[in-house]
RNA sequence: GCCCCCAUGGCGAAACUGGUAGACGCAUUCGACUUAAAAUCGACCGCUACGGCGUGCGGGUUCGAAUCCCGCUGGGGGCACCA
């Protein structure tokens, strides 16, 4: 780019003889060669307690304080950058190199997650191998981040594609495979649960000492292979799913719950997604659920995001409560899930999910006198039930949220006994059930439940109301009856009594109690009687773990000729992704409910049939011909910067510690984890709670000394544009919209070649044609203005609007400062070496403490604001004093570090201030020499005395009351409250 | 439907535990320099009938509220047949 044009185009230009003025061709002539400096010199290289990993200049930690600071890592898109995706790598960078300047030995590095779907289609769509594209890809996307001068340690860069990297992913799949969680046992944090390796269930299987489910009475080693490892599979925590799973025919894919929108479709592409019942890997997650929870308290993280995954996971604490359920084929106990015992005098019938066991057992005939509204016109309900089975299965996830709220089902034919009241209720067959919450199972109680209320008056089924609202309330029963259920958790429980002796002996009521004191009762008296007990249950499902996928990690696992899975033993990781002849999905058609996944991996079969010894002599296996999802390479990599090369460990115990480990720093906490992880909010619930996942079972493991993987979040907020429309909706190139003036109700009007368009506001985008790409800002302003305004816009967790015509005033204060060491002309350093005159001692020494205190707090915003101040009294000086301008771009150099490693070396440093000490204030002179004090009465303000900060307060009363003595007219005030230097608040008299 | 967050000049925003609302920047206007323009430097920069009034609206607590409490309105986000 020449000189002539960069001044055509930025708004900022320069004259001819102003050889050394700070531009935008200065400084991109800056900035590489700083870039370069830092490289050369491994300025930024983060020293390990051992090994090859030092510093730049050859040490090793050597006991100095940790900060470990981490980016989540991009995917390598090829669709390049925006100003807005590197915000978040901005904030984290300039923290980082403030905490270099503190003296710390500050981790930072990026890796690049580099598996995944949009790789794999668009080496579909150009023919070659998704690990060209991807390496391409991350090429670039290293260059556009190295042109932003962020600081990274570029020795533990790496992407989770390579095999040094897989191999250690498939070692953790294979340590989740080989463990089960024991509830019963502390985990080394304290508490209860704890992931055990398998051999430890085999040895209590063994023993004797658990009973072998299904098996009981029998001798472990009696059993076969297959049926050993079938009772394993129940324990495993990866283990083979036989539940119903999301199936996206038009993706070719299974999918986790959490990859399905609201709407029921696949997140990527927006297909239909349907339940079925698939042999895939599964990890048991809901194991944690608790402890996922309960740690949340022991991290600093946003609390919104906390909430999220407090909601996502979904405790909810309840009842499990049996009822008895006569079918021709003998008694069954259907087991149902309620947080609301309290209400079982108010259930007044019962649903199963269309996939329950019980409904194998249903009669042939309709019982005497059912209802025709029931039957739903079938003639047995053998037959209705089939139907609505099937008619359930072909629904896609779509259907069923549309169809929310309309209640479907039939009669099954079959009656439940209330073990509490001993009343016979009609079992009915819904979707509204689901299968996979608590037990598939309900009661309903429609007198305090909308949707079983909703249920009752279709079914024409009674309605009993046990609650009642609070007396205080104002409302009463009968503002609900025949209208509406009574939903409430607060309240007093009514008519809920039974003193029969009919299935504990003894009489329970618990008329006029408090709900919650009521559920505790009845809960009591179900355990007392056997036929219940408390329980928990949570939203979260099981995270299914495999994908019909050609660019993921392979699994380690081969199946013998029994379909038994056997782990690959780890000398043999990692395994490779095989040569196929075609590695695009096999996709259906979108609404094809009855597809059946194929696996790229399968279509190599020398690949998928292999011979080994697994201890028993060389045997023909199949490789499992799934790949994980994209999840995984992303839920452990914060650990393996720590030493990407590491061959023998994912991580090396001492390096877990010194950066990871329970209070590695002052503020890590026994939770341990990244000091600094920041990202956008849109993780909040899928990788950063897999990631806690992974990272607690390889805690409890001991593979890792402490149990949060991230110890504080930080999300930054999103970079917003504006967009505009031509009438018909197309969306035009915003860098050629002009204002207009404003229209008759004085909002801003907006032309684009003459025609008006309309302006929105929302993301930035490609297809939104309002993009600012990193190359342009570099290109017109250089990256540190780029910096400086990313960092000035506003608070980094909230989001804002791009503007580009702002970013001048960043550029601005850059070239004062400039100005302030450099003649334009001559490119001489001009500085004064005179001692500081008293006001700007004191400036700079408050600046000093409001910068470091606003670099403390993760306000560069505000930060920048006072160093431009401090910067403007400087230019308002004849000479700038360097004793003054040297801190001044000692403060600046985290935010905008080529400028100011510039002028740190033209006012005469030979080395990088990247290690130099951040600026201490002289407390001396720290503070004002006077202040503004305020006399206020009744809260206005009607004075102002500039007073010393320490005047003694009834001094400042007197003098208070003298300036307002006119206003006060001679009566003595009622109250007088002085709060010394800064104000005196006067309540008049009378 | 349930849960959470936010609202300050023409614009982006400051204001730490309640204590001078609008720091800093953009834009606008004016002045200096210049033949002129740009750049630069400087000034002004919420409204005002000059009494005051002002932090989305209406109340409350307090000597004092952008900040705390209650009720609205508007915007954003999360979850959504989870018993």
């Amino acid at each position: 780019m020449s000189d002539n044009q960069s001044g055509a185009h930025s708004p900022v230009n320069e004259p001819e003889t102003a050889r050394f003025r700070y531009n935008a061709a200065m400084a991109q002539q800056i900035e590489e060669k700083w870039q370069d400096t830092w490289e050369g010199q491994g300025t930024f290289w983060a020293a390990n307690v051992s090994g090859s990993l030092t510093d730049g200049e050859g040490r090793h930690a050597d006991g100095r304080t940790s900060f470990f600071a981490m980016d989540m890592f991009p995917y390598p898109s090829g669709k390049g950058l925006h100003v807005g995706h590197p915000l978040g790598y901005l904030a984290t960078d300039v923290v980082s190199r403030y905490h270099r300047m503190k003296g710390e030995n500050v981790l930072h590095a990026m890796g690049y997650d580099a598996f995944g779907l949009p790789a794999e289609q668009f080496a579909v769509q150009t023919g070659q191998h998704p690990r060209v594209t991807t390496e391409q890809n991350i090429a670039n996307m290293r260059r556009q981040l190295r042109r932003m001068g962020l600081s990274f340690d570029d020795r533990r860069s790496f992407a989770t594609i390579e095999p040094g990297y897989v191999r250690w992913t498939q070692w953790i799949f294979s340590r989740i495979f080989d463990s089960w969680y024991d509830p019963d046992k502390r985990n080394p944090s304290g508490s209860m649960g704890c992931a055990r390796p398998i051999g430890e269930l085999v040895e209590q299987f063994r023993s004797g000492e658990r009973p072998i489910d299904g098996h009981e009475g029998q001798a472990w080693d009696a059993l076969s292979e297959a049926e050993r490892s079938d009772v394993l599979n129940e324990y495993r925590l990866a283990y083979i799913s036989k539940s119903p799973v999301n199936w996206c025919p038009g993706l070719g894919t299974v999918l986790a719950n959490e990859e399905v929108t609201a709407e029921g479709r696949s997140e990527r592409g927006n297909f239909p997604v349907f339940q079925r019942e698939l042999r895939q890997w599964s990890m048991r997650i809901t194991a944690y659920g608790h402890r996922l929870i309960e740690d949340l308290n022991a991290i600093d993280w946003p609390e919104k995001v906390k909430l999220m995954q407090r909601n996502w996971i979904g405790e909810s604490h309840g009842a499990s409560v049996d009822f008895t359920v006569a079918t021709p084929q003998g008694e069954r106990t259907m087991e149902i899930y309620t947080t609301r015992p309290d209400t079982l005098f108010g259930t007044t019938f019962c649903v199963v999910s269309p996939e329950h066991p019980l409904l194998a057992d249903v009669p042939e005939q309709w019982p005497d006198g059912t209802p025709e509204a029931w039957t739903g016109g079938y003639g047995s309900p053998r037959e209705a039930v089939a139907d609505y089975r099937a008619a359930a299965a072909a629904k896609t996830a779509k259907d069923r949220v549309d169809d929310a709220g309309e209640k479907t089902g039939l009669f099954t034919g079959l009656y439940a006994t209330n073990p509490i009241t001993g009343v016979q209720l009609p079992v009915f067959t819904a979707d509204y059930v689901l299968m996979d919450y608590g037990t598939g199972a309900i009661m309903a109680v429609p007198g305090g439940d909308q949707r079983d209320y909703d249920f009752a008056v279709k079914f024409g089924l009674p309605v009993i109301y046990t609650v009642q609202p609070l007396p205080d309330s104002g409302e009463t029963l009968s503002d609900y009856e025949g209208k509406a259920p009574f939903v409430s958790h607060d309240g007093v429980v009514i008519n809920s009594s039974v003193d029969a002796t009919w299935k504990r002996g003894d009489a329970l009521s618990i008329d006029g109690m408090r709900v919650d004191d009521a559920v505790r009762a009845v809960t009591a008296w179900l355990e007392e009687a056997q036929v219940g007990h408390g329980t928990t249950s949570y939203r979260l499902r099981d995270w299914l773990f495999s994908r019909q996928r050609y660019w993921g990690e392979p699994f380690p696992v081969v199946y013998d000729d029994e379909g038994v899975p056997h782990l690959v033993p780890d000398s043999m990781l990692p395994i490779n992704l095989p040569d196929v002849p075609d590695y695009s999905p096999k996709t259906f058609d979108p609404d094809d409910a009855q597809s059946n996944p194929e696996a790229p991996l399968s279509r190599n079969a020398e690949w998928v049939d292999v011979t080994l010894d697994l201890g028993d002599g060389p045997k023909t296996y199949h490789r499992d011909t799934n790949t994980m999802p994209n999840w995984a390479g992303s839920c452990w990599y914060y650990m393996r910067y720590l030493d990407p090369h590491d061959e023998r460990h994912m991580v090396e115990r001492d390096e877990y510690d010194y950066w990871m480990g329970p209070k590695h720093n002052a503020t890590a906490g026994e939770a341990g984890g990244v000091d600094l992880y920041i990202g956008g909010v849109e993780h909040a619930v899928l990788h950063l709670l897999y990631s806690r996942f992974w990272h607690k079972v390889l805690f409890d493991l001991g593979y890792v000394d402490s149990f949060e993987p991230f110890h504080k979040l930080f999300n930054q907020g999103m970079i917003q544009a504006y967009a505009y429309t031509d009438d018909r909706g197309q969306y035009v190139p915003a860098d050629e919209v002009e204002e207009g003036e404003p229209d008759a109700s004085g909002e801003p009007t907006f032309t684009w070649r003459g025609q008006r368009v309309n302006r929105e506001f929302g993301k930035m985008g490609k297809s939104l044609k309002n993009i600012v790409t990193p190359d342009y800002m570099y290109d017109h302003y250089g990256a540190d203005t780029f910096r400086l305004y990313e960092m000035s816009m506003g608070p980094l967790d909230e989001s804002r609007p791009w503007n580009t015509r702002n970013v001048v005033g960043g550029m601005r204060f850059l070239q004062r400062l400039w100005r302030n060491v450099v003649d334009e002309h001559t490119g001489q350093t001009v500085v004064s070496d005179e001692a500081l005159d008293a006001k700007t001692l004191k400036l700079l020494n408050n600046t000093i403490a409001d910068v470091t205190a606003e670099m403390e707090g993760m306000r560069p915003n505000t930060a920048i604001a006072k160093l431009i101040v401090l910067n403007n009294h400087l230019t308002g000086m004849e000479r700038a004093p360097r004793a003054a301008v040297e801190p001044l771009v000692l403060m600046l150099a985290p935010i905008a570090p080529h400028i100011a490693e510039e002028l740190w070396s033209r006012l005469g440093h030979d080395t990088s201030l990247a290690h130099h000490p951040w600026p201490q204030a002289d407390e001396r002179y720290v503070g004002q020499d006077s202040v503004t004090a305020v006399v206020q009465i009744k809260g206005k303000v009607r004075a102002k005395l500039e007073v010393s900060p320490d005047i003694d307060p009834d001094e400042l009363e007197r003098m208070a009351l003298e300036a307002v003595a006119s206003r006060l007219g001679g009566v003595p005030p009622r109250k007088v409250i002085v709060k010394a230097p800064k104000i005196v608040s006067i309540v008049p008299g009378q």
